[in-house]
DNA sequence: TTGTAAGCGTTATCAT
DNA sequence: ATGATAACGCTTACAA
């Protein structure tokens, strides 16, 4: 049983290939009766048209591509549930590729989208990438590129974000208008914008509101195994003595290796030791005491970022002016149990 | 800036395209000088085949489809990175579909993949998925697919699973062995074949090992709240006292949702009531107490999966037979601390 | 209303 | 060693 063709339903019908095309197009130049005709037949033989063909002669794919640092993680999972629910909305298919926090390999990557020839491309970012050429060869392609969470400020297309520095500074002022003034900061990679933002954003709050920032109070979480550097800095702080009454960390994971080990050492949190996580992972509301955390939309991203994206290639398709946007979204702090 | 074709570099050289193409190809039949020429313009251009024009012809379009119910999910999303990772190294692309756990979302979403003239397609079922003309079609389609962890036995094409009841079995002996008598079973939904296996196991070895299967003792934890079932199934245990001393939990997350209500309670774990879980989700191990639970090899399955996948396409397009196999995957006991 | 024919960019067959 | 030509299956001016 071979695949069905135009050809084959214009020969069985006696007629030529391009009304048959018309007809399954819903051309107004063919008459219904030759119309109702193909159509029954195009069904009882199950056609359906052969997308390389149409792929090679409308050059679109309806595919987009998504590169991404990694996939088990609770906020870019949920930013990618939000692309692929905009991608099914508007008809597009999304191949997705995981970049590993590896910047060769997110630059390979590219490339191979553009040889596959998607009509569009979102990334987010590696902690490595610090040049951008292959970003710009997108452009230069003439694909639409849509950058989000982690991006680079300098490449000009549309990006989606949220505003790290505003989130980090208003955690770490509720943190001081609870009362508490020995803050530490555990703190990701130097490279991402995010974290640097985040540092930023908690540096500024504590000058604003009269604390001196002490740089022995920043810890750093950035191995692949954040988790357990969260959970030796916290050790660090136990055991050495150093005063601290309260933790902001970079992300949920992080703020849950510091509870880890405060709990296994006794340490009452919030009493003794407040934490503040980042992103608001389902799981911080499972774990005792419920972790007081940012809330970052992941789902919400995606959506928008894939939106971005489609409105970006439909005006090119129509050969309108593409004005590149960055659209920021709302954080909110989540007040819970652990401050 | 267009795209360079076989057809500029012909030009710009003055020979056939026929020539470019086979000095691009490494034929033999090609004079060294006229090759190198050609590689070289060719590099010059940045030229890169077409690949709407080449999947036109070859009639295979180097990408997977893969369709699965959550990718937020611990054990998916690590499956996820498995088969990622396989087709990376075989110089495929993927297509990823979310069904969300509705049939009717799967059999549409076949229908786009086979449109889309992928070369394999990889499932997991849905829980509702009862029916199975869907995945038949892929196979008259001639288009390979394998199915993993919640497939139908029916299908004949190639499956990776491990064995959920044996599994299962093996967790509550476990229990039983540590003296534990009034074993409580939280149940996954009834349609989903693991679902079932789990429980089929969880009775055997009650049975076996001459406990005798009490009906009341299962609970039912079947929404995609599940997590919250599993939280007011351990209520009802302790508001209507009824007599538990351990609960096989039919994953890890509903472990935790046990877990939460039980230490809000006061219950002592595993003192008062042991856990175990099923899974092995990294979280369980940043609880406390650090759950029990079964390792579930997502990552290998998504490997293995798509390394089936792989080599029947292959062995079809040498026009070689294929033979559906089933794989099933080893798991083993974590023991921690909540058993 | 219907059909002819060109073309998308490759690959493969068969001559030369 | 090189090239002419057909074919993959579709879309779309343009004719009829």
């Amino acid at each position: 049983m071979s695949e069905t063709t135009l050809k084959e339903i214009a020969q069985k019908l006696g007629i030529s290939i391009t009304t048959v095309s018309k007809a399954l197009k819903n051309y107004t130049d063919v008459s219904p009766k030759t119309k109702a005709a193909v159509i029954e037949l195009a069904q009882e033989l199950h056609y359906y048209p052969n997308s390389f063909a149409v792929n090679l002669r409308t050059k679109e794919s309806k595919t987009i591509g998504l590169i991404i640092p990694t996939i088990v993680h609770h906020f870019f999972s949920n930013v990618i549930e939000g692309i692929l629910e905009e991608a099914e909305k508007r008809d597009y298919l999304v191949i997705i590729l995981q970049s590993n926090e590896k910047y060769e390999l997110e630059k390979k990557q590219v490339g191979l989208l553009l040889n596959k020839r998607v009509d569009g491309i979102l990334i987010s970012l590696t902690n490595e990438t610090a040049e951008f050429e292959h970003l710009n060869s997108i452009l230069e392609h003439k694909t639409s590129l849509v950058l989000f969470d982690k991006i680079a400020k300098i490449v000009k297309c549309s990006k989606v974000i949220i505003d790290d520095r505003k989130a980090s500074y208003n955690a770490v002022t509720f943190l001081i208008k609870k009362g508490y003034k020995k803050i530490a900061h555990f703190r990701g990679s130097y490279t991402p914008q995010n974290s640097i933002d985040r540092f930023l954003g908690y540096k500024k709050a504590l000058e604003d509101h009269g604390i001196t920032y002490d740089p022995n109070l920043v810890f750093l979480c950035d191995t692949n195994q954040d988790l357990i550097d969260a959970y030796e800095n916290a050790k660090k702080i136990i055991t050495e003595n150093i005063e601290v009454d309260a933790i902001f960390a970079v992300s949920d994971l992080v703020a849950m290796g510091a509870m880890k080990y405060l709990k296994e050492a006794g340490i009452e949190i919030p009493k003794q030791i407040a934490v503040f996580g980042f992103s608001n992972w389902y799981v911080t509301e499972l774990i005792s005491p419920k972790l007081t955390t940012v809330d970052q939309p992941g789902f919400e991203m995606g959506l928008q970022t894939a939106s971005l994206l489609f409105d970006e290639i439909n005006m090119k398709k129509k050969n309108l002016p593409v004005t590149t946007k960055t659209i920021t979204l709302e954080t909110k702090i989540i007040e819970r149990e652990s401050t």
